[in-house]
DNA sequence: CAAATAGTGTCTTTTAGACAATATTTA
DNA sequence: TAAATATTGTCTAAAAGACACTATTTG
């Protein structure tokens, strides 16, 4: 950043000027970290099986919310940007300090920390899991990955529709969501149920929704997460480059079509896909092994994005 | 919000719970103001005039900064959430409470601010200007509306391309946009040059841009306005029904498809535009007068929006 | 009628998707 | 070789874009 500078008039009115004689929110830094793995961390000896889409959660083991399960962060330093703080934190959970990370969103509904007013600026962070030193289950601090299910439900999705226009209003305003966060060592199981408020654009404002119903997360994490989700859905449909993020350097195209599978929770078929993500990727001559069956050759992300 | 229970146990560690005793930054709902306008506020007599996307600037009165131009913002309040606060700032400026807003990112680069530890969210509101009670050349408070301009300007779109892994990297890493605002009727002209620094998620972390000139413009502010007019390009191409919020209740399909043009700085075809929207539009009974020649329908938005 | 803008129809190209088929490896 | 997965080719449907054309109003 270019310094700026001050005539004397100015640094005099500085001199004398106080910031912190007004009210000031604490600014947390927290983090939604997503990676896809295996279920059981452990090599598995069953056929081929599918990773999971996972965030990372970790058990509070203090007030507020002591016992609940929240996402990785901190209060933001002073000398350090908000972005740098949400990598510090990722940092110092899981050792990874590269990560492709995103704004998601601000959080400051008053209430929302019964501590008093905390303003949380929301990243995202996609990572390998390989690289990364936490251990599932690891308990000297109860950090764990959890899959992520987060699925539409409104009735049938048939909402009673008397009229066109009120049917239509509905669908717009009452779009539903359970998420559904899981992890199978421990056999523990977090829900919620969310409301999306505002119109998708049709309207007032951006959306935002509203927590309904919430099972063992700490604050408004559950709302925040599954922006978060919501979110990374969006942004790797923007860019496809993304998913690479989630993966090691040298991956099948097998299971990189199994990532955006996790991440859009949908079926993709395979032609279709490798013709699409053929622009993106680069052949190696290495392939794939210890698998049961035919090997698939590895690539490795391109670099040099044509378009 | 649901509220949350307490144990006495934890009300108690509450009670004696003290956020303050941490350093805390100041935390700023600014506003970048979107709207769609012709260049002379007064009807012109010339023909068909195209209006213009504009955003709204304030002159500052007072140190830092001084005499530069800012967007509108201020101090987010104790028991109010970040968004609200700009929607505040927003209807003080404009007298518009029921704007569409969203956030563009939070910046927090240690000394953006000279008074301090200073924190900006920063949203964009779209607006329709006829609704917005600020004239312009207003001098109560020196507010005015300005043309944007934003091109990459790098070297002429073409590096020197030694081999074409080098000149990729180049192209992805060096794009270098130049922000042009003016204001016709006092002829002022803010300039600014930006650098793309991270890569565009082929890696690291989500778009930056660092100022390397800035010419009229506070703070910041020349980076910030630069990603909202960038996220606000991505916005509308996602969601074509935004551009809307820059128009009255009633527009012609003409007036609509130069909303576009100036959200994307291009020039659409007509037909496929009108093949396009339709979708999103009603017909009105009612036709466009005033103008020179074949007055065009009105149209509204369509509520009922599909799919 | 000429000028200027409003609005429509048709063709081509591109992209997305369905689906059938072949190829290679291990047990 | 059978089972399981890897990989390729072809056809179809849908969307995006180019472009020529007709229509209506004013001066």
């Amino acid at each position: 950043m270019k310094t700026y500078e001050m005539s004397d008039e100015e640094k005099e009115f500085l001199a004398g000027y106080d910031l912190t004689k007004y009210d000031r929110p604490s600014v947390a830094a927290d983090v939604v970290v997503f990676s896809v793995m295996k279920d059981d961390e452990c090599e598995d000896v069953r056929r081929l099986q599918e990773k999971k889409l996972k965030i990372l959660l970790i058990r509070r083991g203090g007030f507020p919310y002591k016992g609940s399960w929240a996402m990785p962060g901190g209060f933001c330093r002073k000398g350090e940007d908000v972005i740098d703080s949400a990598r510090r934190e990722l940092c110092e959970e899981t050792g990874i300090g590269d990560a492709y990370v995103k704004l998601v969103g601000v959080y400051g509904e008053p209430g929302r920390d019964p501590r008093g007013w905390v303003i949380s600026s929301t990243y995202m962070a996609l990572m390998n899991a390989g690289a990364c030193s936490l251990k599932a289950g690891d308990d000297a601090q109860d950090a764990r990955w959890f899959t992520v299910e987060l699925t539409e439900v409104s009735g049938t999705g048939e909402e009673i529709a008397k009229n066109e226009v009120e049917a239509s209003y509905k669908v717009q305003n009452g779009k539903r969501y359970r998420l559904v966060l899981k992890n199978a060592d421990s056999d523990i199981k977090l829900t919620a149920v969310l409301r999306k408020t505002d119109m998708s654009s049709c309207g007032r404002s951006s959306d935002s929704y509203d927590i309904e119903e919430c099972e063992g997360l700490a604050f408004d994490h559950a709302r925040i997460i599954t922006e978060a989700v919501l979110g990374l859905r969006e942004d790797v449909r923007r860019d496809m480059k993304l998913a690479f993020d989630l993966l090691p350097d040298r991956f099948t195209l097998t299971e990189l079509q199994n990532v955006y599978e996790q991440i859009w929770d949908m079926e993709l078929t395979t032609p279709n896909f490798r013709r699409k993500i053929v622009e993106y990727v680069e052949e190696t001559d290495a392939y794939q092994s210890g698998e049961r069956y035919r090997p698939a050759k590895l690539f490795t992300r391109r670099n040099d994005a044509r378009k």
